[in-house]
DNA sequence: AATGAATGAGTGTTCATTCAT
DNA sequence: GATGAATGAACACTCATTCAT
């Protein structure tokens, strides 16, 4: 059956081969570069998960750091995109902040490849990213918005003034990240698993009670 | 000359040769697996960078993971003993909090080695930790003497009531970790130098408004 | 010059490169496996022996036990074949008994890597030959052709009764065997060379006498 | 305790620490060697076996081919001491002939490092024995008795003229020891575990047949 | 007689990558 | 757009052996 003949209008609308090995080989990378990093993950391996000849991964992206670069900047695409869907700027102040810390968190959970592939990155210094152009220009405009949320509660009388969204915005990240990040570490020098439901659940009233405690004016 | 000419009594008293190669070997891959993480890492490049025989080093370790573990174990040695050194049970409960504070921060800063190779071992999952039985004995006290000082504030009227000491320990080291750990991907990101000193310091001052702004009754 | 140049009709029809390259190993391997056994045997000799990139031999038979366990099979289907060339059903009995004599005797003469592949598998216990399907799936139909030699003997009344082949089988291996296998401790001992071509001649007329001594009714 | 005082009369008589150390790892070697072959065996694992300081190997037996030639030497004289205890010459011919051969199948059975040791020595062309002048001078006084033995059954009217007693010699090791050192192939092949006690038990009766068989006037 | 420390040369194996079609 | 065959460089690890006392 030719290629033409599978793109038969009555089926759903479907990738073309071509951007489908790109797609699988993209998904394959980054479960493989998130489970083992980039140091860890086999080209072989990849090929095998995404089912294609290894040597198209070479066609497509150039070589291994290629793909990882790719991957990232996949990867950094999706956390923009949930984060433009928040639409923080419609909120009140407190309600803006809270919701923020717990998108962070849950996006965090639900995403544990984000965790190891910026893990990965920053074990090489960002050399993949300060190659992309698109991640430059994908230059979060939540800062932004940060900033003029916490302007707003400023004025509303709600919030502590001086503070620097950059900042804020890095400590809720942390709060979160370093949680998720280090679970393993932690779990095993405490003794305590930090994953059950109960304690996850803990860590989010934790974090929000950090954060809202520091932001808002006492 | 001979060991014992070397062993002169007017210098201070010096390691036997296998204590000497097993430090070096230590040392060198401490900041081999540091700087390239785990994967990374070569044995033969530790070999060369201990000045040793690259066999001494399954001589005395075993296999690169039993190096790698080595290499933790002493890492958590050091950062247990500085703590140790804090003396926190002696200050009052918001001079202890703010110490803890700045130590964590000062001590990841000076030991970036410390946050890549947590990082490593966390993308491990923490295989090789849970292998140690130093590592579990040596489960810190801090956690202990943190509780007691939440408790001493909050019977002063200082701090609220309620707070879980490991939460805020993860707390604490999450901010500090956090920062210097993604540093490269943030700095990217930004376009902004989170290294400069002014950056740093100002990191300090908002991580330690952050816990205070949290722990103190409001 | 193309590959389908090479295919040339007036030619023997060639081996595909890749068959060619596995044969090439599968050579250099067996000649290597049986001048130096399984454990002295080196992949880089053997890669070097058939001139291809030693990481082929990776490619083709996943490791050294894979490359040993192909040219175990690759040796028992030769010897299977041979076997089958006798026609041992066609002769009358003391004929098919003295020619199965024979032929191992010249067999193993003609083909002492069959000798120390089979030894080497021994040291080992056959633990290559056993995850075999191959081999154990060419279960030699020699013993029943042997067994129904020896009815048809016994039904002239020029075979003794009660013979099992199977037994009867090892015999005549063993025979001939051991004087090959262990010639150079045998030589040396008894300070004679077993060797030379009268030796040799000597040896196949006794076992061949040993053989008929026992199975002719006396 | 001084060494003195150690080997003191009252004890029961022992070896001295030298000889002890010097046994210890002969017999290590022997297990070693025979479980692995020459190739496979490892000396860290032989000092480790004898629980020595591997140096005292290459004290004793100056290198890992030292070593196995003396391992090589220990097995001979313990087969042929126990060949010498047989006293065949004081036997009947029938009785000298059956003897030996059930002797040369118990003793086999009884000693498998025997074989192994055997074979490895083969695969290496006897390069240690013919080094060794203590092996040329046991050359055995068994072929000599063997060749009496025969000459007398002969003249009692009882064996067949011609047989030459090296020729017959290794006839009842072969068939004894191939049985033996091949029966992890030969059972894989077969489908058939040739060393249960019936299976044992009937090999000797079918090589104890076999010998007569072809020694006896028919 | 005995030993802990040390080593050069190799050993099987893996890896990202390219060739040739 | 896709692929089976092939490769050089490197990899963790091993080995018999020697050093120094």
């Amino acid at each position: 059956m030719s290629k033409a003949a599978r793109l038969d209008i009555d089926l759903p609308p479907r990738l073309r081969d071509a951007d489908r090995s790109q797609q699988a080989i993209l998904d394959a990378a980054r479960d493989e570069f998130a489970q083992l990093g980039l140091g860890g993950a086999r080209v072989d391996r990849i090929a095998e998960r995404a089912a294609v000849n290894k040597r198209l991964i070479y066609y497509y992206f150039g070589n291994k750091d290629g793909l990882f670069l790719a991957v990232l900047e996949n990867t950094y695409l999706q956390i923009r995109e949930a984060e433009r869907q928040l639409h923080l700027a419609d909120l009140p102040p407190v309600d803006a902040v809270r919701r923020l810390t717990e998108f962070t968190w849950t996006y965090y959970l639900e995403h544990p490849e984000f965790i190891t592939l910026l893990n990965s990155e920053n074990l090489h210094r960002a050399t993949h990213l300060e190659q992309s152009l698109r991640i430059r220009e994908m230059n979060s405009p939540l800062i932004q918005t940060l900033g003029e949320i916490l302007e707003r509660g400023r004025a509303l009388g709600q919030f502590r003034g001086g503070v620097d969204p950059v900042q804020l915005y890095i400590s809720i990240a942390a709060l979160a990240y370093f949680y998720l990040s280090n679970q393993h570490t932690l779990s095993t020098i405490f003794g305590r698993d930090l994953m059950t439901p109960k304690a996850r659940s803990e860590r989010l009233s934790h974090v929000t009670e950090v954060i809202l405690g520091y932001v808002l004016r006492s």
